[in-house]
DNA sequence: TCTTGCACTCAAGTGGACTTGAGCGTGCAG
DNA sequence: CTGCACGCTCAAGTCCACTTGAGTGCAAGA
């Protein structure tokens, strides 16, 4: 508040992302710092804004860097299309990764109230369901 | 079904896995054939289901390999309580994915509906939000 | 018999996202 | 003025999940 222009190790605080990272990300061009003072990068108010973005979009492999690049770096106007794509794209892929992991949820879940020793093995239920995929993969053999 | 043993091909087919994926879960033990002719892969039904089990918990990196092969590799029964434990932490895990891609489903949609020009820079609404998250982080520095 | 196709092994390479290390500069407290 | 904290660059290394390539074997069909 008082600054206005903090330090790659404060940023690093503030974040808890690595210093390597930020430098890393500054190299990209994904995050570069507001200036420098000697050649010592400095970041204010609106470089916080974008990586606050950034971990939002990409945190624990949510959206890969290169998609968070498309989405936030401002498009040079005629690119505008693309980062629709892209925005787009991204939305309808996350949607699908919210699917599989509920899928996914489901069956750990299952996992962990089912009764049975080893549900892998002896969990009619869970073999149901593992059935009918192989049943559907089979399927593409017979074409 | 004519059959009940499948070539490496056939499988990868069948549930598209690459061939090359199939030899290194192979490898990895954490889906063996069912035993070789000579010296070729034979898959049976057990198998068919247990790789469809890791495309469910493995998909588009769910859960890491690592993670998969402690959850479905019978546990050495003394080692059951570990099983157990990946078994919760994946499930914790994956809630706080699904909250994350939540948010970034959100974030992504009001970029994508926003009538300004550059959400990134001109929306209001976003930035407000960014700034808070900006705010909690400067907190940090504080201390 | 020869070729084609599928399969195998083992070692090395790839890509994404960083991290680590060596070597150096700079500013200020003691 | 010396030492320490902090910062820098550039090259190389790491981890994961595979993929690719070189070289080989076997079995069936023309």
């Amino acid at each position: 508040m008082t600054d206005e222009r903090y330090s790659i190790s404060q940023v690093s605080r503030c974040f808890g992302v690595p210093i390597s990272t930020l430098r890393y990300y500054d190299e990209l061009g994904l995050l570069p710092s507001a200036g420098r003072k000697g050649n010592v990068r400095l970041y204010g108010p609106a470089e916080l804004r974008r990586l606050a973005l950034i971990q939002r979009l990409h945190h624990r492999g949510l959206v890969s860097l290169a998609d968070t690049a498309a989405l936030i770096c401002e498009a040079p106007a005629d690119d505008r299309p693309t980062g629709r794509d892209v925005l787009g794209a991204s939305i309808e892929t996350i949607k699908g990764r919210i699917e599989d992991l509920r899928a996914a949820q489901h069956l750990l879940e299952h996992m962990l109230t089912c009764p049975r020793a080893d549900p892998v093995r002896d969990c009619t239920e869970l073999r149901v369901e593992l059935d009918q995929a192989v049943e559907d993969g089979l399927g593409a053999l017979d074409v």
